[in-house]
DNA sequence: CTAATTTACTTGACTTTATCAACTAAATCG
DNA sequence: CGATTTAGTTGATAAAGTCAAGTAAATTAG
């Protein structure tokens, strides 16, 4: 029985190899580490500011989707942006449970911070690269994206 | 002045699809609510079985830099373990600071169950794509792989 | 050979993160 | 109106993760 003896492989390497990448890219993420080498914010704080900062109104609601994280654990979040002066929140007019949320000039620059950080980065991931390479990278990037984003499911065995 | 009229894409362009391929795998990896839908083991234990399973003698000083993890964290871990009899460790008869650390009869179990687990999940994700995107798919992951494992630096800013 | 250092890992002492259920209060539906 | 649903907050903990100090064995230097 023939199987696989072009480029194709195995239905089983194939899933060594797509699990081998998660296992990698976790570990390129630092997804073990949380915190530990302090960033100014941890990690799930740094995507609230980003989900905010890129929205037109942001609604408490609509970051936990985007996230996918808990309520509670975002209203205690948000609290305390907004004790640190970095998020305001009010009653919509329209509809009184709704906050209404908003960065304020500090919490902006904030962002802004983080945002020059993350660019940084990434700069330097792309410029040790040359041209071919980084489109190479940046097309297989947009690829895994569009067969993942859709993807709501949580994936509980990164292993 | 012609910049990128090709496929290319500026550097800025670049930059910020990168950016977005992590944080649409991050979030598509759940790295924001971890335990929140609660498998058997937190990814970091789950990991720490993965390479006890994978290593001939596995010691805890390889494991911690594997997964670039706190030795006292991955410590504690390996004792929780060792209480619920998964794992065995030993004195080195050479050295006797070392750990030899080998999995029992139930931890072998309980990995072989995260991994079955983690197994199916890839096979489900694979499986709803037919062969020809499942080949992309795996070619774009061993490219990014390939560029980002190298990399043993903490990237903080995943934004 | 002994004393200082280094290596390998463990422990104490916390701080942060995260979860989940219970709880207001406002809006909507029947 | 009364019953639900929706939006968000809180209490009560649990679990994760960090960092420094500590123990003990091995290695190195004098």
């Amino acid at each position: 029985m023939m199987v696989a003896a072009d480029g194709t492989g195995s239905m089983a390497a194939e899933i060594a190899r797509f699990r081998r990448f998660n296992r990698v890219y976790t570990r390129y993420l630092g997804t073990l580490r949380e915190g530990m080498h302090s960033s100014e914010f941890p990690l799930a704080e740094a995507r609230v500011l980003y989900e905010m900062a890129t929205r037109e109104a942001p609604r408490s609601a609509e970051i936990a989707v985007a996230l996918d994280m808990d309520a509670g654990y975002l209203s205690r979040i948000l609290k305390k942006f907004e004790e640190k002066g970095l998020v305001r929140r009010k009653a919509s007019k329209r509809d009184a449970r709704v906050a209404e949320l908003a960065l304020t000039a500090k919490g902006r620059a904030a962002f802004r911070k983080l945002d020059d950080g993350a660019e940084e980065q990434a700069r330097a991931t792309l410029g040790g690269l040359g041209a071919g390479a980084r489109v190479e990278l940046l097309h297989a990037m947009q690829l895994i994206e569009r067969i993942v984003a859709p993807d709501p499911e949580p994936k509980a065995y990164v292993l």
